[in-house]
RNA sequence: GCGGAUGUGGUGAAAUGGUAGACACGCCAGACUUAGGAUCUGGUGCCGCAAGGUGUGGAGGUUCAAGUCCUCUCAUCCGCACCA
């Protein structure tokens, strides 16, 4: 059979179509898997990298089907954001034509590669109905406390003209556009991800096993959790007096109680409302307060440049000593975490050393090496021996941590804390393109949410984007409505949801029947059947941001009574980039490949098997034309090879004794390639070298001509293969068995059984030489074949003894 | 600085402590062909005519046996990073 994939490709596509080949069943009783890649954010065009996401999740999906597995593998759009407001400015084209044209046009290029998914629970995060049910979700968020809104510092990115959140800034720039962020003082929604900390990171232990490590690290380390000593420090009179008695102290965080007494000063962060307070009553020289400012103004990166500071004339009274130790205010001190404010112990912390190096200010030591001398030129970090700490001299400082943190308690001037790096999350943004907050701002009331009833609250449509401010807000007349409350008028919300909220949640959606699909989020029902996730396949990037927030969504899915599990996820797999002359494809570099050409010259099959031929998933993989061309070549191969089956409906009974040696060869080959599948689709992933089977399989068929063989062979390959390159497996399948073969198979284990063995014979651990032994051979006899095989290596030497690993070698230790 | 990953032929890679380099790409030689950027056959880690030696970033160690386990070290990449 001559292979032409553009003629097969269509016509299977156009099969499993017209046949909803791939519709998952309702039938709840069945043995389920969810299989999910991270849906797309319809740019217009796929790249190499979703073909690698797709085709691994297709394969996943197809795999499970022919193991009998009522499976889910459903596929969406993350639409809203602001890529659409940008080609809106760009091109004049309105962003939900923009975004549903590029939908159109992606989904063609997901049906040209065969992929398997559900096609009725297809959905695009902008359309109304997802859009009802997730502002639905944020009603009952804010009912429960889970959404607030505050005042405060934001980082603002000037070319976007919107909020980021924390996870969105990286090293102090946009994460979409590069620029370095500003920040800025604004009333925001939150989302109370901080309420969960404690069993986001807990819970990180579930995921063990099934999650990449590095994935768990990230999330860890991102929620940041540090236990310590929080104390209240006591302006002394004068201080007091100084801020007109509107202070008395200030709170401040430690991880190191042992080093108390090695407190020299403290610090303040810029943002501190004592400074503030300061800076309002010029209680500070003009020069202070522009040093100040200009901390307080200057970028993230700038302020981790070069540690300054300067002192506020103030002093607290050590909780302990009770000396006077002064405040400061230090642009190393962030507002953000803790309380704002440290004491600062400069023998045993770098940057309070720093600082007091710069600033000339005393450094007291307070912990001492367990051996050695303490050396002053830096900070001593490390555990050691307590030094000038009155009771607490002698004892280890790690240890005495929590004995100091119980002096603080039943002094009551202190108690044991724990603090996160982990921030809520902001989630208003000022762009149009993306779900409104449903809430109205009623001059009588307040604000007001939404009626339930009244949702969707959807985008107008006709709106003018020019890249500056929020079109909603210019808008004419969509702010304008009707207190939900007293019926008043009043404005809408005009801020819209970050789109990291739509994909919080969508891979509940997919849970959805859809016949009722219209009429509700998902059922318990549903939901219950089909999660958690049994294979999400997305790319690393994803590490922080989306898969926290998705973690955080399910544990407040569950408070609210939607579901009763903890975790979305249980197998993490997260791909490798796909690179072309060593680097990142990308359009900047000009070394992007495009799937549509591929597709178009060698067909999807090539494309598939290539990509998952060249490397295992996790690794970066290398783009290579002339290993394409390899793909290829080896798919007409298997094509044209299929002349030497014989057409039959269930597989052949071969009498396996009675076969010549290649005969057995290529059976053994066959059915390795079967073993290696059930451990490659279940354990490894490592379809490299599950394709690496199939090719050896193939070559040793080649080496034989009994049709009976290659009619099995053809059998179990084609059904290993059709995960990998399905739409040649449906064709050859179809011809030659009538897919009867496109299930489960037994591994037989008489094609295992062999005659004679080759051991390898090695002397002191170093491969020399082999031989064939006839299975059942004495343990005497294969030595005597080893020695014999190896004699050259033996003379004059002494045969201490041999070892035998059963199937493997001989190996023979000598001395002299 | 902290954390993680990776390091094996000309290239992508394989090897679940037991014959390193499977399977491909590329390259070389041959066959077929009007032709070959098609196809088929054979060869291909390195040094060497060969016998043989040598070889998984480097140095040690454990073991009868190490790419694999342990210690140290170098390089590259990724993530985090003034979090008190």
């Amino acid at each position: 059979m001559n292979y032409s994939p553009s003629i097969i490709e269509a016509k299977w596509q156009k099969f499993w179509a017209e046949h909803k080949s791939f519709e998952p069943s309702e039938d709840f009783t069945q043995p389920k898997k969810y299989i999910l890649s991270m849906f797309p954010f319809p740019s217009g065009r796929l790249h190499m990298g979703h073909v690698r996401n797709y085709t691994l999740s297709d394969t996943f999906a197809r795999y499970y089907r022919q193991q009998g597995f009522n499976v889910l593998h459903p596929i969406g759009f993350d639409s809203f954001g602001m890529p659409a407001e940008n080609a809106a400015i760009k091109n004049g084209s309105h962003p939900k034509t923009w975004t549903y044209d590029n939908i159109d046009y992606m989904k063609k290029e997901f049906a040209s590669l065969g992929f398997s998914f559900s096609k009725e629970r297809e959905l695009a995060t902008s359309d109304e109905l997802y859009t009802k049910f997730e502002q639905g979700f944020i009603i009952d968020m804010y009912e429960r406390g889970l959404l607030y809104r505050k005042e405060g510092m934001l980082n603002w990115c000037p070319h976007d003209l919107t909020v980021l959140a924390n996870e969105q800034v990286v090293d102090g720039c946009c994460w979409r556009c590069d620029t370095p962020i500003v920040k800025k003082e604004m009333n925001q929604y939150y989302f109370k991800i901080t309420h969960y900390a404690d069993e986001l990171l807990e819970d990180l232990k579930k995921l063990e096993g099934g999650w990449p490590k590095q994935v768990l690290t990230m999330q860890e380390n991102w929620i940041g959790k540090s236990n310590g000593l929080a104390f209240d420090l006591l302006l002394d009179e004068a201080s007091q007096a100084t801020l007109g008695g509107q202070f008395d102290r200030f709170d401040v965080f430690t991880t190191r109680p042992d080093t108390i007494y090695g407190v020299s000063y403290t610090a303040l962060a810029p943002e501190h409302p004592i400074v503030s307070y300061m800076i309002e009553n010029a209680l500070l020289s003009a020069t202070v307060i522009e040093q100040i400012k200009a901390m307080k103004n200057s970028s993230s990166i700038d302020r981790q440049k070069e540690k300054s500071g300067v002192a506020l004339g103030l002093n607290v009274i050590h909780p302990l000593t009770h000396k006077t130790v002064p405040v400061w205010v230090a642009n190393f001190v962030l507002m953000d975490y803790g309380s704002g404010a440290v004491m600062a112990v400069p023998a045993h912390d770098d940057r309070d050393f720093d600082f007091a190096q710069k600033y000339d200010l005393p450094i007291h030591a307070v912990i001492k090496p367990l051996e050695g001398e303490l050396d002053l030129s830096k900070a001593y970090t490390d555990a050691g021996i307590m030094v000038n700490s009155q009771a607490f001299d002698g004892l280890n400082s790690k240890a005495a941590q929590a004995k100091v943190i119980e002096h603080f308690e039943s002094l009551k001037i202190g108690q044991k804390t724990t603090n996160y790096k982990l921030k809520d999350w902001g989630v208003s943004r000022q762009r149009y393109w993306g779900a409104p907050l449903p809430f109205v701002h009623c001059e009588e009331c307040g604000l007001v949410m939404e009626k339930k009833a009244n949702l969707p609250i959807a985008l107008p449509h006709d709106i003018e984007i020019t890249g500056e401010g929020n079109p909603l807000e210019k808008h004419p007349t969509w702010k304008h409505c009707k207190c939900p409350k007293c019926g008043k008028d009043a404005v809408r919300e005009t801020d819209t949801m970050d789109t990291f909220v739509e994909s919080s949640w969508y891979f509940l959606r997919f849970c959805a029947s859809p016949e009722n699909w219209e009429s509700q989020a998902f059922s318990a029902e549903q939901i219950q059947y089909w999660m958690g996730v049994d294979h999400y396949i997305g790319g690393i990037e994803h590490a922080i941001l989306h898969l926290l927030y998705a973690r955080f969504f399910t544990k407040v899915f569950r408070d609210l009574g939607y579901i009763e599990f903890d975790e979305p996820f249980e197998k993490l797999l997260t791909q490798g980039m796909v690179l072309k002359d060593g680097a990142k494809m990308s359009k900047s570099k000009g070394n992007t490949v495009d799937p549509d050409a591929i597709i178009e010259k060698y067909g999807a099959d090539t494309a598939r098997l290539f990509i998952l031929f060249a490397a295992p998933p996790t690794q970066e993989l290398e783009w290579n034309d002339s290993a394409v061309e390899g793909a290829f070549r080896f798919l007409r191969r298997f094509s044209e090879r299929s002349q030497n089956v014989n057409t039959t409906h269930v597989i052949p009974i071969i009498d396996h004794a009675s076969l010549t040696k290649e005969e057995k060869h290529a059976r053994k080959k066959v059915y390795e390639a079967l073993k290696r599948a059930q451990e490659v689709f279940v354990e490894r992933y490592t379809f490299n070298t599950l394709i690496a089977g199939v090719m050896e399989a193939m070559n040793a068929l080649n080496e034989q001509s009994n049709s009976e063989i290659w009619s099995e062979g053809y059998w179990i390959l084609t059904s290993i293969m059709e995960p990998i390159i399905p739409h040649l497996c449906w064709e050859l399948s179809t011809t030659l068995f009538g897919r009867a073969n496109l299930t489960q198979h037994c591994v037989l284990d008489e094609v295992f059984e062999v005659d004679t063995l080759v051991l390898g014979v090695s002397v002191n651990g170093k491969n020399r030489a082999t031989i064939d032994v006839a299975v059942g051979a004495s343990e005497d006899a294969m030595i005597a074949l080893a020695t014999a095989a190896v004699e050259k290596w033996l003379e004059d030497k002494t045969i201490v003894k041999t070892i035998i690993v059963p199937a493997k070698l001989v190996n023979i230790v000598i001395k002299g």
